[in-house]
DNA sequence: AATATTGTAGGGGAGATACCTGATATTTGC
DNA sequence: GCAAATATCAGGTATCTCCCCTACAATATT
């Protein structure tokens, strides 16, 4: 029975690319996402072995998709595949459990290969990125904490992408106070307090693009 | 005869997505280049009928690659692929006589049909974007690099660093009516209605830092 | 067991933003 | 030289932001 898999990734043309490179290689494909909510609503219906995940998408991020398909999907495997090397992206990607992790300038075969193992309960982590790890360990450095809550980082992504407070609440589904909330702490915890200031921290950060 | 094509794109996966992909549609992929540099060299030794290049990679971006293209290697037709759906980033693909511009959101067809087109002499934009073009032809408004005043810039720097529409009369000592009419007309050039969009806008535009 | 954090929700209010209309003087471009 | 763009200023309004406060249940942490 062959592996399955779904793929989320803000670009269409490259999902339907890896889609057909990836089949290729025996895999199934059975679900794709342009955006984390997407994927971890999927994840929930099919309960992929797999799930691959962009890191930088809309409305939630891979990261943050990730934890939420733990819950609603415990037996997937996540893998992060993803244009950042720099390590703090790693790092979030390991503290959510990630089962592999690939850049996107790597071979694709790096890709199957994570998926493969990943699927049979295995690590796969890209050449590059597996030093930086064996490094922090080595020197049992500790990594920055990112000091908002998962809800809160969706929050601001979305305040970042241009919504509104009562947009932000429509999409979460939450009430505009709730948001509000959130949005208020988030400016206390970080200090800042403007639109503008958030939104270049949330670049900083990379939950969105400029 | 199937079409000849050079694709051009730093992220590895992708470049070997795409070419399964568009390989499977009936083109003939005959040379890859992970940035602008390396497209250079494969079009002038294999002058494909079409180069599929990525607007930002390293060394060399796709623009410029684009124009060093048409020097060694005439007969060969630019198809720019691309996340940035801005006007500048078209117009400049535009002046460098791009024959196909598609943006990664959009499905993998499009891609398909712009390379198609480009080496039959046509050109095929994506839907938004061609539309975009049509709004310039129609206002005869420049599809400018750079469409703000002097003056806009600098409310727009001055918003993106996180100044109130007071603060920024302040400084730049006119009243507050006037630096809203400022940021009204920049929103209105840029088709961007939010803070938010504004700053991101700043930030891609090298305005502010992130 | 006690405390802190998170996610949820609400009341109320001052100020900022976004959009509408209008105007006038100066500079710029063809 | 005259039209277009630029820079200036103003009144009005609906909505949104940002801040103050409270509250409670579910987790985490200690």
């Amino acid at each position: 029975m062959p592996i399955q898999v779904i793929l989320a990734d803000d670009h269409q043309i490259v999902r339907q690319s890896l889609k057909v490179l990836l089949e290729r290689e025996g895999l199934k494909i059975v679900g794709e996402a342009s955006n984390g909510q997407e994927a971890v609503k999927i994840a929930e219906s099919l309960h992929p072995d797999v799930a691959v995940l962009d890191v930088s998408m809309s409305v939630l991020n891979g990261i943050d998709a990730a934890k939420e398909i733990q819950k609603v999907s415990p037996q997937t495997k996540t893998v992060f595949l993803t244009v950042h090397d720099e390590d703090p992206y790693l790092l979030d990607a390991l503290r959510v459990g990630a089962k592999g992790y690939v850049v996107k300038t790597h071979a694709a075969e790096n890709l199957v290969q994570a998926i493969r193992e990943a699927s049979r309960g295995g690590v796969y982590l890209s050449p590059e990125v597996s030093r930086a790890v064996v490094q922090a360990y080595q020197n049992k450095t500790e990594l920055s904490a990112e000091p908002l809550s998962p809800r809160e980082r969706q929050v601001l992504q979305l305040i970042a992408e241009g919504k509104t407070t009562k947009e932000v609440a429509g999409v979460l589904n939450i009430s505009v106070k709730t948001a509000e909330t959130h949005r208020t702490r988030i400016m206390e915890k970080l200090d800042i307090h403007e639109t503008a200031g958030l939104v270049r921290y949330a670049i900083r950060r990379g939950l969105v693009q400029a």
